[in-house]
DNA sequence: TTGGAATGTCAACAACACTGACGTAAGCTG
DNA sequence: CAGCTTACGTCAGTGTTGTTGACATTCCAA
């Protein structure tokens, strides 16, 4: 409060951007861009009988392979029945696989099937799909400034895991 | 496809920001984002006994007062029905007034009474925090960025719905 | 004026989140 | 070893939010 935009050595003309009306218009958005995002998933999803959240699982599994249950409960963010009531239709149904930990037998290590693979490629090549068109539309000094207002938008917990992902992607 | 990278006249070296890898890190950092973006408001709502609906409800009437059901409905992307039990209880607790329309009886205009503006002010004052935290933290030319990623996410639809509420704001 | 389209409401159901309680197996610690 | 904790799974119950289906009201046009 009571910042008067002088502070950081900005001058007061180029804080425009952080007007009521900017910020409304930064949420709506995020509202109607989060639509377009799991659009495309979704429509395949309902033919097969799941949901957003078999999708989740699905993708942070393959992002991860190996990764124990309570370690995927911590990404998504949701309780373990919650989580467990997606990992058992994945595992009956063949998409995912559940090791007992060899060190600690107590966890549980996850990995995708071949037709796990087979789902999380189908759903992201058409979620990636709608990402390169945005980002190709928009251009690549508009992509970094997405990935920091993004960054800086998460929970600081969040933004670790997101890093750490990052790491382990390249 | 086919498309090796030179068409817009694009060093392909600028277009490492579509490779795969970049184009998950995108989706996770949607994915992270949006749970932040919806904290605040969430955790207001639980003491109320609202939802998301509710919130989504109450910020839409209140950017566009007098709007109808039909309307409402999409820019939501719900059904009708879904549309209506949030509204009763906003309706019914006080928060939005139903008035039956004068040219056309049956719709509905919907406006906020001053205990739903009161709880639009409290919700979008917690969000509007965290947008602008973040916008702050990336700066200006992130902020624009954002905005012509999220833009291009959204579906042709959504995007016009989406500039309509623009003009109207401003 | 009659029949269809548009608008909105009520009822029932499914998906997915939550809490709370409990059980089992395995690891850790005094 | 005994007792505590951790990791995971499950059962039962509840709430929000989405869905379809059926229906009433109102408007408009043939």
């Amino acid at each position: 409060m009571r910042d008067t935009g002088m502070g950081a050595g900005l001058g007061g003309e180029s804080l425009l951007f952080l007007t009521d009306e900017q910020l409304r218009q930064g949420i709506e958005a995020m509202f109607f861009a989060y639509r377009g995002f799991t659009a495309d998933p979704d429509r395949i999803l309902a033919d097969l009988a799941y949901g957003r959240a078999h999708h989740r699982a699905v993708h942070f599994i393959n992002r991860a392979p190996g990764t124990t249950v309570n370690n995927l409960l911590n990404i998504l963010g949701v309780t373990k029945q919650s989580l467990n009531r997606v990992l058992r239709t994945l595992i009956a149904d063949g998409l995912v696989e559940s090791r007992v930990g060899q060190t600690d037998k107590r966890e549980r290590h996850l990995f995708l099937t071949d037709a796990g693979h087979a789902l999380e490629q189908k759903l992201s090549d058409a979620q990636r799909a709608r990402m390169r068109t945005a980002f190709r539309e928009a251009g690549p000094d508009a992509v970094g400034g997405f990935r920091r207002v993004l960054e800086a938008m998460m929970d600081p917990e969040m933004r670790r895991a997101y890093a750490r992902l990052k790491e382990n992607g390249s």
